[in-house]
DNA sequence: GTCCAGGAGG
DNA sequence: CCTCCCGGAC
């Protein structure tokens, strides 16, 4: 050990958790279309959209076809409307797309087809919140910033505090905690925020981690402790699907999206079949009108917008 | 039944 | 803080 610097023995733990997860990421990351460089910044961030709240399994594909067709943020802004709402398919949350356009045709028309290159010009962005931002920083650009998401929140709580993140908002201490163990190497803090996360969607799991085959089980405090509380969340059990807004409003989207390109559009007979509670239908079909998910006809029928 | 690589609006 | 927004994997 060196005489100028006192290493504590955190230090010497952090240090030991980063050079085992790292060689961990090097033989198990999984190879997603948009990592290792394959892709532009663009191609980040839209791979980041598709992600939020939806398994990547389920991303790939979409991407693949998404960047063929339209492969900077020009080319999705001059998409129509109904071409990206269709191409969002079964996806889930199509108010994503929405806003991926319009973030688009900000990039587009407002920064000359570049994606702004720093953390507050990316949050500006519609659609893009503080995860997205600090995830395309660090993954598209290679910057030092500590990005924070479920999965991260999860792991640096079991590994460094030794208890279970409890959900909800993101706390003071979670920054601080993110902040005091990345690596102070900007190449480093890329491995680190990518290796963290997919951690945490492969092995440190929300219900059931598979300490056997972690990389940090030997420096995990959550382990150490005989895993207290495991599971435990702090958020009320989710909404259920079966006959909310979200249901309806998707059987609506689905019945446009079946359409032949050009003539999205369904009558009123058609549209009172897809479901039984008139008030409701009706409801939901405004909130897709007002989202600009949809257009409403004179006539009464609905199509998907320009 | 549970879980998601969140963001926006109230 | 709170709620809403989708769909499939497991």
């Amino acid at each position: 050990m060196g005489e100028t610097v006192d290493m504590t023995e955190a230090d010497g733990t952090r240090e030991t958790v980063r050079r085992h997860l790292a060689a961990w990421w090097e033989t198990n990351a999984r190879d997603l279309p948009w990592r290792f460089g394959r892709t532009t910044p663009w191609g980040v961030l839209v791979s980041e959209v598709m992600s939020q709240q939806t398994q990547m399994s389920r991303v790939v594909p979409y991407w693949r076809s998404w960047m063929a067709a339209w492969p900077d943020a020009a080319a999705l802004a001059a998409a129509s409307t109904a071409e990206v709402i269709t191409a969002w398919g079964k996806l889930g949350y199509p108010r994503r797309a929405l806003r991926l356009q319009e973030c688009a045709r900000v990039v587009a028309n407002e920064c000359h087809d570049d994606l702004p290159e720093t953390y507050d010009g990316l949050t500006a962005l519609p659609g893009i919140g503080d995860y997205t931002a600090s995830a395309v920083m660090s993954f598209a650009y290679g910057k030092r910033i500590a990005v924070i998401d479920t999965n991260i929140r999860r792991v640096l709580s079991r590994v460094f505090d030794g208890r279970e993140s409890l959900g909800g908002a993101t706390s003071r201490a979670d920054r601080e905690l993110a902040q005091r163990v990345l690596p102070d190497d900007a190449v480093r803090s890329t491995v680190w925020n990518q290796s963290v996360m997919e951690l945490g969607a492969v092995v440190c799991t929300a219900k059931k981690p598979m300490c056997e085959r972690c990389p940090v089980s030997a420096e995990c405090r959550f382990l150490a402790a005989g895993r207290p509380g495991l599971g435990e969340r702090r958020t009320r059990p989710r909404q259920r699907f079966q006959g909310t807004d979200r249901q309806v409003r998707g059987l609506v989207l689905n019945a446009l999206r079946a359409k032949p390109q050009g003539s999205q559009t369904i009558g009123r007979e058609e549209i009172r079949a897809l479901w039984k509670d008139r008030v409701q239908l009706d409801a939901c079909i405004a909130s897709l009108d007002e989202d600009g998910l949809i257009e409403m006809m004179p006539d009464g029928s609905l199509r998907l917008p320009d």
